[in-house]
This record gives structure tokens, C-alpha cells and sequence, in this order.
DNA sequence: CGATTGAAGGCGAACGTTCGCCCGAACGTT
DNA sequence: AACGTTCGGGCGAACGTTCGCCTTCAATCG
């Protein structure tokens, strides 16, 4: 157990007061240049390093972003969770914050627990992920302005500082792409319930129906559990529908219901690609290597992250971002799954 | 921005000094059932929370855990960081700490990163990952008293607490399940160089052949980069193979290295599970859903967080965890990758 | 040449806790 | 009646910073 060494100690062996050392360290102050390099030098040599504390509670903040998300299934790993601390405990450090992780509270809970580490001051501020209509934290931190970023939108009447992946456009974009390829009717893998991620990407794929000018039978929209059961069930359904109205590529929500989905069609004895197409949505890792490889559409993780580490700063630091909000488009990946090769229509 | 509550605000509602506030807070002191009630109904009704910067400075502690992980390359995501942190934090959590992410240092810098958070008392202690021989971070640790816990094993002349999962046990399972199958010539997927992981998982592979009185051809044993592609050149490699020494089956160090395997085997026609049997390591999610699904190797990751908090916030109050290591044993998941059914032999 | 200015750095105070020690009252014991 | 003990709670101090203000001294100016 080493002995602490504070300002005063560093004071000492450089033969100044310890008040001074705390200015050169922090930037303000003037210092001839000789002093300032002595005191860096007894810093050096004396190995000193600002005791945080005394500092966070002089200057009644923490240096901490606090950051939770909902646990996955244990046979659904989150795809992007990795990527996405890797970037934002990267880009924090750049701004001289850490990253404090605290678990996801029940829902009856949660704003108590947001409630009780801004009152005790542990957190500079919050990124709220998974958020959606009416989000209880959103309004919270709102009501107690409190800095925060979403990493997502919410209700629309509401005004605050959130980065988003535009699902919409992403499934627009998956559409079109099968719609290309030559299919014209095409289903959808959709989300139960009244989320708003789900509502978002669900609207992507009326508007590439709408815009190509083709129909959409209510029978080809599968409303499931993110698993790939749900996948699975919802492709041996459609399938089954009489040949005039069966669909001929599905476009899922996500990677997991694409995922069941292909080996439905692979099951009823179909090549994927070739005679039914499927896209997902994420780029889990291993969806490239699925066989056939997945089309899917890639969220970028890193500049979510930077925007969203910045903006939060900017917001700790009493500066309104600018931008407030940044909707970020996700990239189609063309893989096997969804192209015809040498198709004759 | 709400006015902060503190100690003293409570007391004068309570009518107490704020010391006995402390004192009731922390659950020391002799108070009256009477005045404690009317301290905790002054808190409530001020919605006090401690301070924690200024508790941190008093106790000369921090309440947080400090963790960084290596950041995984972006086409195969840490199939276990998920579960993983969600056990540690939760657990940290019931013991009162929270989990500080931190980035992950350039070799050069690694235990500088680690000395300035532990003299700057920003954590209270380390978990530390993906250890090795010789690591440098475990010995400065080691060397400077400070409280951690690994996860993962290191040179066995140097006594420090940890947790691991039996890579070798796991891969022995593994192995000796092929040759209950059936299979006798079975070759290894190992990783490169001199790894703590690797060569202890390796050990297994070596420990179940030797039991069943099998002979190992060097030629079976291949060192490679943990990659798809590594795992699909090496089988390809074995398959051309002079058929008397034709491995029909393959052992791997990791699941992505198996999924690879498994694709170069398809590739060449055979039957995965009855022709070629493939073992993984690790289940990341979608290995089930693979075609065929992957027979692996499932950590305890749950039980392996659990231990390491509870021995790391032992380290921290003094207390020397016991017992000071633990090794828990992965469990062996069959699926149809491995097994040959109808098979005759 | 005295007054003004600016740079360099010292100094007191405060941030909100926790900790150890003290004191008075009440009680039981010899 | 004098004494020790225990209980309930008060009080001063300290943790290591940062911040604003003050002092000193030399250089500059009118």
C-alpha cells in the first residue's frame, strides 16, 4: 500500500505552494516557465496523480457517463454491444470521462435508480438506450434537466438531444433491394407491439411497397417476438399461403427472425437467394458466415457513439449540442441470402 | 438543478446533529428507535442521497470496479461480454460497487493506464482479463498490493486470486465425445503462439487421445489465427490428407474457428455430423442456429462473474477470498455437428 | 520620480462527508 | 453515598482538492 502523495507533497519538493501546483496541473494560473517546470518535474518524480475524490467533490462532478441496457437472451447475444462501449468508452476517455455501468433496473424501478445516482451526484450524465414512446427516463431527465443523450428517438412533441439509426430508410433500402431483384411480393418479419424501433422500420417497408407501385396483402405482416422461432413459424405460414398471394422474399426486423427465416425456406426445400430472398437487420457477427450469407443492413455503431459521447459532453459542460438530434443512415450489406443469381423473369 | 440536500439539512429537520444523521446512515451509533425514525423521515422527506464524491474522499475509497476488455475485430463480436457484464454488474451491484469501463491500452501503456487509476483512487479494484504468461499487469498488481481479481490463470508460481473455466477439462469433453462417436482420427484447430488459453485447452485434446490409447498425427494439429477463415483453409487442408491419415473429425479451440471448419467440410461434400464430426468452443449465441447447429463448449459465465466479484470486493475489505482460486468446469452442449446418427461402424 | 499596471504566486476557505473522542444523564453496584 | 458503566448524541477535525482574492515586486508610464 503506497503512501499518497498530494499537492502538498509535490509543494513541497518543488518550493511552491501546493495552491499553485493545483493551477499548472489544471491549466489556469501564472507560472513562469521555470516553475512550471519544476512542478512538473517533482510530479514526475514523486509520481503524482489528482486524488479524484477530493477533486469530484470540490468540483461537484464525477467524471462518470452512466450507461445501462437491457440484458439479451442468453441464446441471443446483443450483436453491436461490443463495438458500441469499445466506441463510446473510447470517445469518453477523449473527453476525459469513464463509463459507469449500472444494471438494468425493472421497469417499476427505473426512474428511482435514475433518480438516486443524479442526486448523489455519481454520474455527470446518463446515454439512454432503448428508448421509446412515453420513455419514463426521458421524461425524468428532462423534468430535472439533467444532461443526457438518447440513443434513440421518442415521443415526437418532446425536445432533447438523441442520435438514431434511420430504420426506416434501412428497411426502405432492404426492400428495394429485393424488389430489384425482381420480387413483388414481399413479406414482412415485423415486431410485436407498440415499439417505436419496430414502428420505424415497419414504415420503411410500406414506403418501398408504396413507392414501387405494389400491394401489400395484410396476410405477407408477421408481428413476433424477436427469436428465431418466430422467424421460423412465421416463413413456414407464409409459404403456405395459396401460390397467387405467397410471398417470394421476406424482409425481417432484425437478424435473429432473418435467421429462422432462412432455415424455414431452406427447410421447405428452396434456395434462399435464388428462389426466396431474406434481409435482417444488424450485422450480428456470424451473419456473414450463415449459409447462405445474410443481406443485412449495418448500423454505424462508432459514429453513434462519438456523436453520442460528444453531445453528452457538450451537455455536462452546459452547452446545448448542436446538432440537438442526428439520425444516422445504416448501410445494406448484399449478401447470398437475397440475390437471384442468374434468374430468368 | 435542484438545490443538494445534504447531511445538514436533514439534521436540522430532524433536530440532530448531522454527525448522528452520518451515524444512522451508516448504521453506526446509538440512537433511540425514536430519533432514528425521525432522521430517516427527514431523509425521505428531503429526498436526501449521500454524497458520494464527498463520502469518497472521507473513506478513501470509490466504489467502483475498474474493467476493460479487448475489443473484439468487428466481423466477430465477444460472443460472451454481454452476459458477462450484465452478471458482474449486477453482482457488484448487490455488494454495493459499481463497474467502471475503461479503454483498452496499447500493450506499451497497459500498466501505466493501471497505475494512474489505482493512485488516482478512482477504482477500487481491477478485474482482469484475457491474462497470460508473464502478464504485466497481474505482476504490477501482485507488486503493488493493490486489490484484483483475473479472470483467467497466469504463471503458476505467482499466488494471486482468480477465477478460470477448465479450457482443458472442456476440450477433453469435447474430444473424447468424437471418440465415443466413432471418430479416431481427429484433428485439432489450436490457436497461434503461446497462449495461456490455448495451450491449456490444447492440453485436453492430448489428454483424451492418450486415454483412448490413440495415436496423433502432427499433421492434424493446426495453429491459426481464431478466424472463419482460418478454420476453413485448415480443413481444407486436412481433407487432402492421404485417406489413411484423414482426420473425420476436428477439435477447435473456439466456435468461429469451428464454423469455418464446419463450411469447409460442406464445401467438400461431406455430411457435417455423420461424415465430419466439428466441436466449438464458447456457444456464442447463433451457434444453435447454425446448419447443422454447433456442438460446444458452454463457460459458466454467470457462476465465473459471481466469484469474481465476490473474491475482488473480499480483496478490497482486506479479506483474503477463499479459497483464493477457483476453476469451474464448462459444460458440454451436443448438437448435431458432432453426432453421427445411423451410424455403422 | 512617484504612480500605475500586470505578472507570479501565496493564502484562506469551502466542498460534504466520516471518524474518533468527549460529555452528560441514567442506571445499577458495592 | 460514592463509584463505575452504558447509552445517546454532540463536537472538532480531517480527507485533498479548486477557487477567488490578495500580496508582492518589477517594469512601465506620464
Amino acid at each position: 500500500m503506497a503512501e499518497r502523495v498530494t499537492l502538498k507533497d509535490v509543494a513541497a519538493r518543488a518550493g511552491v505552494s501546493y495552491q499553485t501546483v493545483s493551477k499548472v496541473i489544471n491549466g489556469n494560473g501564472n507560472v513562469t516557465a521555470e516553475t512550471e517546470a519544476q512542478i512538473w518535474r517533482a510530479i514526475e518524480e514523486l509520481g503524482y496523480r489528482v486524488n479524484v475524490a477530493a477533486r469530484n467533490l470540490r468540483t461537484n462532478a464525477s467524471g462518470l457517463i452512466g450507461y445501462t441496457w437491457a440484458p439479451s437472451p442468453p441464446d441471443r447475444g446483443n450483436p453491436i454491444l461490443d463495438q458500441f462501449l469499445t466506441s463510446v468508452v473510447t470517445a469518453a476517455e477523449a473527453h476525459g470521462y469513464h463509463l459507469m455501468l449500472f444494471p438494468h433496473p425493472p421497469a417499476i424501478e427505473e426512474v428511482d435508480v435514475y433518480r438516486q445516482l443524479m442526486r448523489s451526484g455519481r454520474v455527470d450524465g446518463f446515454i439512454v438506450a432503448s428508448t421509446n414512446y412515453d420513455d419514463p427516463r426521458i421524461r425524468l431527465l428532462i423534468d430535472e434537466a439533467f444532461p443526457f443523450v438518447a440513443f434513440g428517438r421518442s415521443n415526437p412533441e418532446w425536445d432533447f438531444p438523441y442520435v438514431d439509426v434511420d430504420g426506416r430508410a434501412g428497411i426502405r433500402l432492404a426492400t428495394e433491394h429485393l424488389i430489384e431483384q425482381g420480387h413483388r411480393a414481399i413479406a414482412l418479419l415485423a415486431w410485436p407491439g407498440h415499439s417505436r424501433v419496430g414502428a420505424d422500420r415497419a414504415e420503411g417497408y410500406r414506403d418501398a411497397m408504396a413507392a414501387a407501385g405494389l400491394p401489400v396483402d395484410p396476410a405477407w405482416i408477421h408481428h413476433s417476438e424477436s427469436a428465431f422461432q418466430s422467424g421460423y413459424a412465421a416463413v413456414q405460414q407464409l409459404l403456405n399461403l395459396p401460390a397467387d398471394c405467397r410471398p417470394t422474399a421476406a424482409v425481417a426486423l432484425d437478424d435473429t427472425l432473418a435467421i429462422g427465416a432462412i432455415r424455414a425456406a431452406l427447410d421447405a426445400g428452396l434456395r434462399v437467394g435464388a428462389d426466396f430472398g431474406v434481409t435482417g437487420f444488424d450485422d450480428a457477427p456470424g451473419a456473414q458466415y450463415l449459409s447462405p450469407p445474410l443481406t443485412t443492413l449495418r448500423q454505424p455503431i462508432q459514429q453513434v457513439a462519438e456523436r453520442l459521447t460528444e453531445m453528452l459532453v457538450d451537455s455536462i459542460h452546459g452547452r446545448t449540442p448542436s446538432p440537438k438530434q442526428v439520425i444516422l443512415p445504416p448501410r445494406l450489406i448484399v449478401r447470398a441470402s437475397s440475390v437471384r443469381v442468374g434468374r430468368e423473369d
